[in-house]
Formats: structure tokens, C-alpha cells, sequence
DNA sequence: ACCCTATGTAAAACATACTTTACACTTCGT
DNA sequence: ACGAAGTGTAAAGTATGTTTTACATAGGGT
């Protein structure tokens, strides 16, 4: 699974942290899905969605998976 | 998180087994996720919004949670 | 009455997502 | 030179998602 958090973070201006607070997440978090150590569960998929205002397949993408 | 699942599910015939092999998943699994006892991870609500061809905010919407 | 399909429930075991803490490194401002 | 902010890594612990197995019930077909 790819993902584009942290260009999109980057172009809101936000850091790590200000994007987990925001996400009500931790800032270990949001690096592990930046690094792609994991996928976010889908309900904070839906958070980052809102925050970042787009829709979740804009951001995400499996690519890597089989589907 | 609610879903529509079960009633898309329904509209394309499939039976939970049918729909769990398609999606790589146990049949529990398709389960639990209709009976809203948890939510799928972001992998799989991928492959079942490609199941249903639609996007995956059509299926689902964060709803109960507080986003 | 019998079998088969579909749906539901439950519990144990395992895999993945998330938190907390603590520490390391870089860059920027003073 | 110092401190603060931002990023990165690691490990232990908790929470959530998924599998497997086993069993219960209802409906349809023969």
C-alpha cells in the first residue's frame, strides 16, 4: 500500500506531530504509515481523508497488495 | 463505521462464502464486518470497493466515530 | 425424513495497528 | 555554544482485525 502523506503533509505545512494531533493519533503513527511500516485501520484512512480533504483513494493506493 | 455490505451484497448475489473468497478473506471475517463488530483495514476495504466497483466512501462512512 | 446451502455465534490463536517512552541526529535561531 | 523544533529508530505493551474450528438454526429440494 502507497500513500502520498507526507507530500500532502508537506504542502499543508504541517509537521509529524501536528498531523498526528489533529489525526488523534501518535506522531509514531503517522511516520510508520509515512514509512510504510503499515497501513492506517480504515477509520483514521477516513481522518487523514477529511483533514487532508480528498478522497481516501487519492491518498492511498494498494499497489503493492493483489487487488 | 457503518456499511453497506450486506446490501450490496445482496444486489450482486453473492453469498457471504462467495463474497470471502473473492475478497481473499474468511467467511467470519465478511461476517463480522456486515454485523459491524469491527471494521475491515484499509487493504481490505480496497479490495471490496473493487468488488463492488465503487469507491470506497460509498461503502462505508466514518459515521459513529468522531471524524 | 434427509441433505445441502446459507447464515449466525463463540472462542482460541495469531497478525497487524497503535501507544508510550526513550534516545539520536540535524537544522535553525540566538 | 546552546536550546528548541522536526525527524528518525527501537522496544514493550495494548487494542483491533483475521483465521480456524466447531456447532446451531432455518429453508429448499428430493
Amino acid at each position: 500500500m502507497k500513500n502520498h502523506l507526507k507530500t500532502l503533509r508537506a504542502e499543508m505545512g504541517l509537521s509529524q506531530q501536528a498531523l498526528a494531533s489533529r489525526a488523534d493519533v501518535s506522531r509514531q503513527t503517522i511516520i510508520a504509515i509515512e514509512k510504510g511500516k503499515y497501513d492506517p485501520s480504515l477509520p483514521l484512512a477516513f481522518k487523514l481523508a477529511s483533514i487532508f480533504g480528498r478522497p481516501i483513494e487519492e491518498i492511498f493506493s494498494p499497489e503493492d497488495a493483489d487487488t
